[in-house]
DNA sequence: CATCAGGGCCCTG
DNA sequence: CAGGGCCCTGAT
C-alpha cells in the first residue's frame, strides 16, 4: 500500500439546517452498511467527496440543539479552495445533506398514527440522508445486488482498494471514491478478480454511461421522476429495486407510490414490513400488494419518509438493544 | 462433500 | 410474463 494523499488545507463554514434536525439520527443510520469513504462517532461525522475531480475531506459536527439546530462543516483539500470552486462545493453538499427539508407538517401529520406517532416523538428531526453522487449510489446499489451484507462490503472495498484514493485528514485515513472513467478503461477480468463476478459487466457498462456522457446528474435532477426513472431503467444492470432506493434518496422524491410496482417489496423487507405493521409471524407474510395499499392509505404522499422513520427506529433498536425476530432476517 | 439462498437483473421462450 | 442463470460466500 503507498502512502494516502494528504489533505493539508483546510476551512470551517456554518451550517444552519431548517429545524426540527436531530445529527446523530441524520448523519448515522445503522441500517446503511459500513464503508471505509465515512466514519461516525457522536456529534460528528467524516465523510469523503470527490467533486470536480478533485478529492475532498468533509467533517460535520454537531453545534446547537434540535430545535436550534447548527452544524460545523470543515473541508479539507490538497489545494486552497478557490471561491468559485468553494461556492459550487458548498451548494451541491446543501442539496445532498437537504439540511433544509422541513418535518413540520410531516410531524404535524402523523403525531397521532398509532405506529408512527411515537416513532416521530422519539426521533423528532431525523432526516434522511444520502452523501453520495448518483454515479457512487450506483456503484453501491450493484454490489448491493443478490448479495449478502458482508459480501457487499467487501466487494466494495476491494473496489476502493484498487481504483478509489485514499485520503488522510483529522487524523484518519478514509478511502475516496474514483471517477467513472477508472471503471470505464478497465478490463471485465481485471473487476472480477475483485470478486464482483457478474457484477463487473454492470459496473462497467453504468461506467461508461456516464465516462461518455450518455447520462448526467445534474441534468436529471431538473427531469421528472418519470423521466428519471426511464433513464435510470436503462441503465444495465439497474433494475426495479434499485431505482425504487435511487429516486427517494438521491433525487429526494419523499413518495414514489404512483410508480411503484407491486413487486417493488422485496421478500426480506416484506417479512419485516409484515411483522411491523401486522405483528404477523415472518414466515406467513403479509402479501405484498396489501403492504403497498396500506402504506398509501396511510401515509400518502410520505410513505418513502414514513417508511424510512419506521426502519431507522427498527435499526437502531436492533442495534442498540437488540430485536430478537430480526437476527435471523438479517444476514451478515 | 453437495446444495442453497442471498438487500436483482438480464435474457429467453 | 415466468423462470433459469449468473459470481461468489457462508450456512447447513
Amino acid at each position: 500500500m503507498g502512502h494516502p494523499v494528504s489533505l493539508n488545507h483546510t476551512q470551517t463554514v456554518e451550517l444552519v439546517p431548517t429545524a426540527p434536525f436531530r445529527f446523530d439520527a441524520t448523519l448515522h443510520k445503522p441500517d446503511h452498511f459500513p464503508s471505509s469513504d465515512s466514519a461516525w462517532e457522536p456529534g460528528v461525522r467524516w465523510q469523503t467527496m470527490r467533486w470536480r475531480g478533485a478529492p475532498l475531506g468533509l467533517k460535520f459536527e454537531e453545534r446547537g440543539t434540535v430545535d436550534q439546530p447548527r452544524v460545523a462543516l470543515s473541508i479539507w483539500s490538497q489545494e486552497e479552495l478557490q471561491p468559485p470552486f468553494a461556492a459550487s462545493l458548498l451548494d451541491e453538499i446543501v442539496y445532498r445533506y437537504r439540511f433544509d427539508l422541513d418535518l413540520s407538517e410531516f410531524n404535524r401529520r402523523f403525531a397521532d398514527d398509532p405506529l408512527l406517532g411515537p416513532i416521530i416523538a422519539r426521533w423528532r428531526g431525523l432526516k434522511p440522508l444520502n452523501c453520495n453522487s448518483l454515479y457512487e449510489y450506483l456503484v453501491i446499489a450493484i454490489v448491493l445486488q443478490n448479495a449478502t451484507v458482508r459480501r457487499s462490503v467487501s466487494m466494495l472495498q476491494a473496489l476502493f482498494e484498487r481504483y478509489g484514493t485514499r485520503l488522510a485528514y483529522d487524523g484518519r485515513e478514509l478511502y475516496c471514491f474514483w471517477e467513472p472513467p477508472a471503471i470505464d478503461g478497465a478490463s471485465e477480468e481485471e473487476l472480477r478478480g475483485l470478486k464482483v463476478g457478474y457484477r463487473a459487466k454492470s459496473l462497467k457498462r453504468v461506467s461508461a454511461a456516464f465516462a461518455q456522457g450518455e447520462i448526467n446528474e445534474f441534468a436529471l435532477r431538473a427531469k421528472s421522476r418519470v423521466e428519471q426513472r426511464e433513464a435510470l431503467l436503462g441503465l444495465y444492470g439497474i433494475g426495479p429495486a434499485s431505482v425504487g432506493y435511487i429516486l427517494g434518496d438521491v433525487f429526494h422524491h419523499l413518495d414514489e407510490a404512483d410508480e411503484y410496482p407491486l413487486d417493488h417489496i422485496s421478500p426480506w423487507e416484506q417479512k419485516i414490513y409484515s411483522k411491523l405493521f401486522f405483528d404477523r409471524d415472518p414466515d406467513d407474510p403479509v402479501a405484498v400488494d396489501v403492504l403497498l395499499r396500506t402504506f398509501d392509505e396511510r401515509f400518502g404522499g410520505y410513505r418513502g419518509l414514513a417508511v424510512h422513520y419506521v426502519w431507522e427506529d427498527l435499526f437502531w433498536r436492533w442495534k442498540h438493544e437488540g430485536v430478537a425476530w430480526l437476527d435471523r432476517l438479517i444476514r451478515l
